[in-house]
DNA sequence: ATTTAAATATACTATTGAGTATATTTTTTA
DNA sequence: TAAAAAATATACTCAATAGTATATTTAAAT
């Protein structure tokens, strides 16, 4: 609502627009930062204790505000697990997209996706894994726009192999159906992974590379090329 | 409660114990039919709905039974997800373990490992990915047995790979967490497999074989090893 | 300074659903 | 067939919590 109001003010030409518009910024930086903040408290609690298991009050707790501040920047519980699962698919689309900007061989490209996605994922587990768990009790709308985003996502990955294999740099077999198999190493990476396990984060994504590489059948990760990643 | 009353009379040693025994039998028969038929529907409707969205109300509607029906069969809601947990790893669990006493190399066990879980795991699709999903609504004793039970499976596996390894059978990097990716691959499988999809549950077994035998650095499956294991 | 409006809090409603006390029916035993 | 026990159902309690109507404070505009 009061966001409604806010976008529409900085639309008005008065004069003096100018500081209108900043002070219009200013405001809607704060009331970005609130909203993002709210998300972000609930994505840990819905992490650690389930969307059902997570009250409006606990999320305001965190905060130090209250309920009806909470109902005021979003719709409802159901509208804070749209931008809590949203979060996680939008952040990881976006670095997918920078790393198929790559240049290089098509392998080289699919060592910097796997890579950067695996790293986004593990950064943004609490949001996937929340995603994961609970598609199921999104609304209709919300569930369909980001089941969207997952799609290009997954499209995303299949275009890089089929290139890939075009180019003769991939070896797959017929009705292969690796690129499922790379969205699910994707996908169970933040539901196993733990900070506080033995592996470390670099080690964890040369697995994830190494064994990506080896269900296309690329070659392995040169010790220069995994310097090359790991020292960036 | 009452099931044990049964238990306690079923092991009394009067005379005539036989007819008592049979008696005794078909009522245990009976009692187990109830709690798994409940076990059953409920494992529909906390996958579609999941565990928060389903009530018992809806459990006792499909059975055509009552609220307290069901309580004389589980202490509470809780116990009634931790049965539907534990039965798919119960069951992959079983199943990894005769795949394991197949005979031949170390290559045709996993084979056989892989084609026999991938199965099962589709079969009991709604719960594994129930118990995926719900892990964090179990109480500490009943996620504890389950956790127990799944560490389990994922030890057996990496035991596998290791003797593979170890009889120069496969082909893995240093620190090689292929144990881990084949979990993953496993328990990824229901989540995305849909029965309503365009690929066969064949071709899904064979992909994750294929995928599992990349993974270790292993030959492809032939014709003949494809054939055999279908038609079986 | 005064008015207006925006942000935030207090205190409530209303629903839902887990779990249970009690009644009734059915089955078993004697 | 009468008494006892087991299985099942009816009708409730009680707690939790999503969501809201209303009051209060704070900030903005004139």
């Amino acid at each position: 609502m009061s966001l409604e109001t806010e976008v529409k003010s900085g639309s008005s030409k008065k004069q003096g627009g100018d500081a209108k518009n900043v002070k219009g910024h200013l405001k809607r930086e704060l009331l970005t930062l609130k909203r993002n903040r709210i998300i972000e408290e609930a994505t840990i609690l819905f992490f650690d204790e389930g969307y059902a298991g997570t009250t409006i009050e606990a999320i305001a707790d965190k905060l130090q505000v209250t309920k009806p501040f909470i109902y005021s920047y979003f719709k409802n519980k159901e509208a804070i697990l749209a931008a809590v699962c949203e979060t996680g698919i939008s952040e990881a689309l976006e670095v997918l997209q920078s790393a198929l900007s790559t240049d290089g061989t098509y392998r080289d490209i699919l060592i910097q996706t796997l890579w950067q996605v695996g790293d986004i994922v593990i950064k943004r587990q609490a949001c996937v894994v929340t995603y994961l768990r609970e598609i199921k009790k999104l609304n209709p709308k919300d569930a369909a726009r980001i089941l969207q985003k997952r799609k290009e996502f997954d499209h995303k990955i299949a275009k890089l192999i089929d290139d890939g294999t075009s180019a003769g740099e991939f070896d797959l077999g017929p009705r292969a159906m690796d690129a499922i198999w790379i969205g699910g190493l994707i996908s169970w990476l933040p539901v196993w992974f733990s900070a506080a396990g033995k592996l470390s984060k670099n080690d964890v994504l040369f697995g994830l590379v190494s064994a990506g590489l080896k269900l296309i059948g690329a070659a392995k990760m040169s010790e220069v090329e995994k310097n090359n990643i790991t020292g960036q």
